[in-house]
DNA sequence: GAAAAATACGAATAATCCTTCAGGTTTCCA
DNA sequence: TGGAAACCTGAAGGATTATTCGTATTTTTC
């Protein structure tokens, strides 16, 4: 097996003056243009130096290479959806199952949403996924999840609730990412996201009964 | 939205002598060692024609282009898998949510057993993917789904069992690919095919409980 | 066994892309 | 105002790759 390189991948400088600060949200504007209208295949550090009105050169000097530049796309992704999602779990006014079909349809509208760029990160992934930042982004936001599952199964060991935990995030987030893929209607996308709450409304009750 | 071209996929010419069949099995097998050990991004036409013991110019006799390559050896794969798969749901002797359980852990124990070759696959799909042979394929095999639905939920009403069978597919091998991607020890695996049978079954026991 | 058909070869082509760097421009500060 | 620091430029280097096609070899056919 080999092991991909794992390009640094942070932010070589940041920027002092007013004008580099708003280069670089020119920079990650086009960037998400760039691979929203012309996918993951012709995502180009050329191309979105071009559309954002800036040299190469420009673009190196913020970002070290083609990988840091995905990733920070894939990783204020991130951090707006986990954001959105944390603040639906930590809800304790609303009943927990309530919470989760909420997620659900939240989560999924907000890939829907932005499919086009979602779908092409995706696409991108092998580029930048192996990164140590990448990992270290994925290991968060499970304390989240595993506060909400000590709360919706109470009676479960640690073990059973961490394994639900995992299969209800990962089940989601492939989830998300075929519907970004896939580009779908509007009523199909209430359709989906109601019977996965379902799904998962029942797996939690199946799990709360019987221990 | 670009459309990305579909580029024609079939193989160009039958083999018609006994050492050009061989050519291509050697082709077949030389290209799903290259994309295990090397990756999709380091696939490469000369690559696979080298490890092939073959020139570059025969590899092109028989695959027209380096997507109808990777798409065979996905065709491959899925015909392997869905027949695998059909056995185990069309077995009438044995109780449907039983024949669930037993499709998740041979499900996912196949995309296990080749995970780097599935997981490669993966990475690769935006190169084959939207060709209208691969779209075909897809569009099969949801007979048998239907009809191991009409017979799980005898009561519900068709748009609820399409539904369904849609979100345990996409779920399954949504979650296929995850695991192909991330490697899991044996006792993840059963645990977490467990897991997902469980969430399937209770949600399957749901729908018919409610009509 | 010779012509024809099928097959195999692999150097060369043409294209694309990431990244660097030497040199110019703008902004800051004393 | 003048020098230093920060910033910007974009042509060129270096590397990789998909695919072609003229030629050589093998197999089949008659």
């Amino acid at each position: 097996m080999i092991q991909r390189p794992s390009p640094s991948i942070s932010s070589r400088k940041q920027p002092k003056q007013a004008r580099a600060t708003e280069l670089v949200a020119a920079i990650l504007q086009a960037a998400a243009q760039v691979l929203a209208s012309e996918g993951a295949q012709r995502f180009t550090t050329t191309r979105v130096a071009e559309k954002a009105g800036v040299s190469v050169g420009s673009l190196y000097q913020y970002f070290p290479n083609k990988a840091a530049l995905l990733f920070r796309l894939q990783s204020d992704e991130w951090r707006q959806t986990t954001d959105l999602l944390c603040g639906i779990l930590e809800d304790v006014e609303i009943p927990p199952l309530e919470r989760i079909r909420t997620l659900v349809h939240a989560f999924i509208r907000s890939e829907c949403d932005e499919a086009a760029v979602r779908g092409a990160l995706d696409d991108a992934a092998p580029l930048y996924r192996d990164a140590p930042e990448a990992q270290e982004a994925r290991a968060m936001a499970n304390g989240t999840v595993e506060a909400f599952m000590r709360e919706t199964l109470p009676e479960a060991t640690d073990d059973a609730r961490a394994m639900a935990g995992q299969l209800i995030i990962k089940t989601l987030s492939a989830m998300g990412a075929d519907f970004s893929e896939n580009p779908r209607t509007e009523a199909e996308i209430e359709d989906y996201s109601d019977a996965l709450a379902d799904m998962f409304c029942a797996y939690l009750r199946s799990l709360g009964h019987q221990g």
